[in-house]
DNA sequence: CACGCATTGTTACAGTATAACATAACACAA
DNA sequence: TTGTGTTATGTTATACTGTAACAATGCGTG
């Protein structure tokens, strides 16, 4: 295994031990799935995954409690815009980190994951604040076709 | 019928004619169902509803293509956050407008529609730039919790 | 050990969305 | 007006996404 998934397992699983969260056994390997794809995975396809290198069927119910875990803990993300989980990529991903923002390609999938710009997170509680709105934001999507689809 | 609901539906007619898109009865009628509506609605709710309005029962696939048919010409936004379907609610929404900003209540579901600050979509477009981007962004999610939740 | 709580297992089902093919309505030219 | 291609709708079936409910197991702590 890449050392560098090695490094984020790692650093996880000592947030989580910092934390009073268990990062158990089905959740780490669900999260070592969803860092070493490329791209973000459904929870169908996670299964799959699952199944194939564990040579063991997981139900999905056991998926979506991992991935419920995992967001929680912000390990992982879900992309609303296409219904996917990604894992947080970003090297400092266990230590506190700012709102993740993500440039989703529409036409390839392909995700690149940023920190939400601190003008726009201060525009945006702003706007808020009009409505009296308390924004909870676990991150913002933004719809774009990448260098390679363009 | 209130009169308002009725001036967004002319409105919507008019642009579509200008257009050249057809604003059938079905589609119309599923328009009106979320103009009509106070909060954003599943699918299945505006089968529902349909349903009961025309005392007639009507298909999930027909419902969907409507409502593809009305994203497209910008009359209605689909809300991924919470896989639900909401009207435009902008006076000027059949005229050209910037893009839509959505403010959703995660626990009552409850939806304030804005424009997105011109400022934001700037920053946006210089980051997606920087990974060569370009963004297509039909709209902006941002979750909070709306001022009767709080 | 016993107790309480978090985790996992298991079954069933609810909710969301689309594929594929058939039929009908419409626009427009011959 | 009649034919022709295109767009819209009807119909059936099915794929995909997610959760409720209850049982069993594991884990930490007094």
């Amino acid at each position: 295994m890449d050392q560098r998934f090695q490094n984020l397992l790692a650093t996880a699983q000592d947030k989580c031990d910092g934390n009073g969260l268990r990062l158990t056994q089905k959740r780490k390997q669900v999260l070592n799935i969803l860092i070493e794809a490329s791209s973000p995975l459904s929870a169908y396809e996670i299964k799959d995954l699952y199944a194939k290198q564990h040579n063991e069927n997981i139900k999905p119910m056991t998926i979506y409690r991992a991935l419920e875990f995992l967001v929680e803990a912000n390990l992982v993300h879900k992309l609303n815009l296409n219904n996917k989980y990604i894992g947080c990529a970003r090297a400092k991903c266990c230590e506190h980190h700012g709102y993740s923002q993500f440039l989703i390609c529409v036409r390839c999938g392909n995700v690149e994951e940023t920190n939400v710009d601190p003008v726009i997170y201060e525009h945006l509680v702003q706007q808020a604040q009009a409505y009296q709105c308390e924004i909870v934001m676990p991150h913002l999507e933004v719809a774009c076709i990448c260098v390679r689809c363009k």
